[in-house]
DNA sequence: CGATATTATTTCGATATCAAATGATTTGAT
DNA sequence: ATCAAATCATTTGATATCGAAATAATATCG
């Protein structure tokens, strides 16, 4: 028994699938960090630049809710990308109250040079799974993420999203 | 099409279940901690608390490696826990490199409280898969957490782990 | 037009997280 | 018995992360 929960079966299955889940999640994680692909880019800053790599110049909230992450830290992160001169910031002349992001063309160049090699590694990765299975546990997780709500997203790039936050 | 890589079709596939995979973990967990059940307490401190709740006294090695997380994280996590008063901390007589975690009665009794309401709210979120689906989901994301090892780990707690990190 | 609401970003404080370095202890091999 | 290597925990420094509050700009409505 995976876990040490005693109640009715339909909790204990679904501890069981959870835990599954996440520690798949937290494994795979890890696995591609030790990869070093990234060299000093961190997940994050990565899943910034490849935003903007295939979807175009955004602003920061669009940037925040693709992420999944809070205002607050996209900031940071981006304060960390602009040190490195991977990204640049620009008040929008429209509506003042944004930020339009772009990369560099050093950030250009580093993120068309690393993505290839990043997916070439998740493909790695993933290859434990058939195709057919790997098809399934899209469909499976695709579920799952939506949750409870009937609006139907669109995701569009390695990290994007249009789900509420 | 959910990615905007131009590559070949097993990598595309790939990329596009890796999306659906993060995505869906992101989602699930945002939505976990919106629950509230957990109080002040963070995902990693009550990850601690649930694992020396179901598997006893345990040391920080054995706490850092279930839960996938380094040692001196968990040496900060734990920091606040014994500050909160939820987690003794015990220097072990016969190996005195050792640290002797185990919960205080306070700790306990908290634990005892919130796991319960926890586990009920992942069955909830769970539940928009049936059964079969969830332990489909299950079967999948241990072939990938494993991934290209065959040491087969057991997990034990709601967060525990075997597996090198 | 002006008060109010909404939207975007930043700031702040607390916690998490890792990797690398350090300190303490034990074990193993000579 | 001693010294080298391994093990365990902590510290340090950089980054991430959230939520809440603050700030700034814009939009809306009466």
């Amino acid at each position: 028994m995976p876990t040490h929960f005693k109640g009715d079966p339909k909790t204990v299955l679904a501890l069981d699938t959870f835990i599954k889940f996440t520690r798949a999640a937290s494994a795979l994680e890890n696995r591609l960090a030790h990869h070093n692909v990234l060299g000093d880019l961190t997940m994050t800053q990565f899943g910034v630049l490849e935003t903007l790599y295939h979807l175009g110049p955004l602003c920061q909230g669009a940037i925040s809710s693709k992420l999944l992450k809070s205002t607050g830290n996209i900031t940071l992160v981006l304060d960390n990308l602009e040190r490195h001169g991977l990204v640049r910031r620009e008040r929008d002349a429209q509506d003042r109250r944004m930020v339009n992001l772009s990369l560099t063309p050093k950030g250009e160049e580093l993120i068309a040079r690393i993505f290839p090699l990043q997916a070439a590694i998740i493909a790695e990765e993933l290859a434990v799974l058939e195709p057919a299975e790997q098809e399934l546990l899209g469909r499976l997780c695709k579920k799952l993420g939506l949750g409870k709500q009937a609006d139907p997203a669109v995701n569009r790039t390695l990290s994007s999203s249009e789900e509420p936050h």
